[in-house]
DNA sequence: TGAACCCCTGACCCAACGGTTATGAGCCGT
DNA sequence: ACGGCTCATAACCGTTGGGTCAGGGGTTCA
């Protein structure tokens, strides 16, 4: 038992993280460039999906099919406002999948806080 | 400016820091989950093709893509060693992607040292 | 109610992906 | 040189993924 915890044996996963289902639909989410540049545009602004649209040479359709597959991923939340649907950062759920996977690995262990 | 740099203006590309496709390419590698479970395989110990082979119900040829993949995205790093193949985490690419991607977002910038 | 706007969903197409089997290349032992 | 072991590649197949266009549902305003 090189690195046990404190109770449980097996207790790779950290408490409040998301299951291994959830991660692999997030690395997924982030595995298309459009999506990547769809969360940087997001960071900070929060934006409706037609000023993401504005953004790319891709019709709206296609846009709002990332934006599903983010929200699936749970990268993203949706809100509708009247007749926009704005789109922000999921903050926690970003930073949470970044620490719950990166974490099991040493060479990242030292660059998380 | 919040964490301003010395003198470039936009600069939340680090130096050294993997570009882009690069960035995708290793996104890709990440959203699968028999490469994820390789990946954790490889943390501390490096490993023949064959001994993570045997951890999977999945053919040789099978795997040996997966890693091919990982090995594109710069994940792991192999050494042919007599008749086998062995293969290692590549630490330091790892982290890199870590910090570049996550960097760019304020939510995670909490979590990174 | 109806027109205009914003966005999502369905149906479809082609490319990419993940799996398989078969085969071959590279390295050892005898 | 040969046989056996390890691993990679080629060819193939079904599924998933990312794009399009067409159409429809929700909201606002007159």
């Amino acid at each position: 038992m090189s690195t046990a915890a404190s109770t449980a044996e097996v207790s790779d996963i950290q408490v409040g993280a998301p299951p291994r289902r959830q991660l692999t639909k997030v690395f997924k989410a982030l595995s298309d460039g459009t999506r990547q540049e769809i969360l940087r545009l997001l960071e900070g602004h929060q934006r409706t999906v037609g000023e993401i649209v504005g953004n790319f040479n891709l019709s709206q359709p296609t846009i709002s099919r990332h934006l599903s597959v983010l929200k699936e991923a749970e990268l993203v939340v949706d809100q509708r406002q009247g007749q926009n649907v704005i789109y922000r950062l999921n903050d926690e759920a970003l930073s949470a999948s970044m620490r719950s996977f990166f974490g099991q690995f040493r060479s990242c262990q030292h660059s998380l806080r």
